[in-house]
DNA sequence: TAAGTATGTTAAG
DNA sequence: TTAACCTACTTAC
C-alpha cells in the first residue's frame, strides 16, 4: 500500500542487492506476465523508480515492470532464499540475497521500447531529480477538478498518494476543494517544492513523516501517534481527532472513491 | 470466524 | 460510479 517515496526506497534496496549481479528469477506461483525465463540467469544493470513504478533493468535489454497496487508487497532478505510461502507472483536470487513479490497488480517483462512508452506514461516526479514541474503545472492551471484530485492523477504528480496530498495541503493551508486553474503559479510552485522536500525525506526513511517539530509529540506533551503507515502526520486518518495546528476536528470526505482528510479551519482556500 | 479496511489502478457500465 | 483485482491485517460478532 505505498506511495512513490516507498518504491524509491524498495527501488535503491533492489539495486543494492542486485545490480552487477547474475539472479534467478522465477514465479512460483506462475502468474509472471511474459515469463521468468526471459530473464532468469542475466545480470541486473539497474533498478529504477518512477512514481510508484518500479523497473528492474537486465543486461539482454528486458525490463520486469512492478506496480504494487494496493495490496503488494516486496520482502527481501541476505543469504539462502527460503522456502516459498504463499503466492509468491516473482522471485529474484543471487547468491547474496533474495527479494520476494507478492500481490501486484502489475508484473511483467517488457522490451526497452515498451519501458520507454511506460516511463513516458507516467507524469512528473517530484522525487526525481530530472523531473519537469512545468508538466505539472500546465495541467494544474488548464483543469476544473480539484487540486486534491489533480494531487492523485499519476499524471500530473506521479508518486502522490493518498496520505501525501492530504499532508501537504494541509500544510499549505490549500482548501482540497480549490479549482486546479484557481492555483496559482506561486501556489503550485510552493506545493512542488514542499512535495520534493517532504517525500525525499519519506525516501530516505521509508515511511511518511510531515508534522514541523513544534507539532511533534513531544512539543505538545501528547501520545506519540502509532498508527499503520509509521510517521507523524497531520490530519491523514485523523477525523473526528482536533487539529495539531488550530484545534478544530478533522473532517473525512469521499472524493472519486478515497478518503480524503482535511482541516476545515486551516484549511478555507 | 466473518467482515471490514488499506499508502492503488483499470475496465466495465 | 461501481466492481474487480488481490493480500494482510484489524475489528466486529
Amino acid at each position: 500500500m505505498p506511495e512513490g517515496n516507498v518504491i524509491h526506497h524498495q527501488a535503491r534496496r533492489l539495486g543494492r542487492a542486485f545490480t552487477r549481479r547474475a539472479v534467478v528469477v522465477d514465479s512460483p506461483q506462475g502468474r509472471f506476465a511474459g515469463g521468468a525465463e526471459l530473464v532468469s540467469g542475466r545480470v541486473v544493470r539497474k533498478v529504477e523508480a518512477h512514481g510508484k513504478h518500479l523497473f528492474v533493468g537486465f543486461d539482454n535489454d528486458l525490463w520486469i515492470h512492478v506496480h504494487l497496487g494496493l495490496f503488494g508487497k516486496w520482502q527481501m532478505g541476505a543469504g539462502e532464499s527460503p522456502e516459498p510461502v504463499g503466492l509468491i507472483r516473482l522471485r529474484i536470487v543471487s547468491d547474496a540475497s533474495y527479494a520476494e513479490l507478492r500481490g501486484p497488480t502489475v508484473c511483467e517483462v517488457l522490451d526497452a521500447s515498451e519501458k520507454r512508452a511506460a516511463v513516458r506514461r507516467i507524469g512528473p516526479d517530484p522525487i526525481r531529480k530530472d523531473a519537469d514541474p512545468q508538466v505539472a503545472w500546465e495541467r494544474v492551471h488548464r483543469s476544473s477538478a480539484p487540486i486534491a484530485g489533480l494531487l492523485m492523477d499519476q499524471r500530473v504528480f506521479a508518486g502522490v498518494g493518498n496520505i501525501y496530498r492530504a499532508e501537504v495541503l494541509f500544510r499549505y493551508e490549500m482548501s482540497p476543494f480549490r479549482m486546479g486553474r484557481d492555483v496559482t503559479r506561486a501556489d503550485f510552485d510552493e506545493l512542488w517544492r514542499d512535495l520534493v522536500m517532504l517525500m525525499t525525506a519519506g525516501t530516505k526513511r521509508g515511511r511518511i513523516d510531515t508534522v514541523r517539530d513544534e507539532h511533534l509529540p513531544e512539543a505538545m506533551g501528547r501520545a506519540p501517534r502509532e498508527d499503520r503507515h509509521g510517521g507523524e502526520v497531520y490530519v491523514y486518518r485523523r477525523d473526528g481527532r482536533p487539529c495539531l495546528a488550530c484545534g478544530s476536528e478533522v473532517q473525512m470526505a469521499d472524493l472519486q472513491g478515497r478518503k480524503l482528510y482535511w482541516c476545515p479551519a486551516c484549511q478555507v482556500t
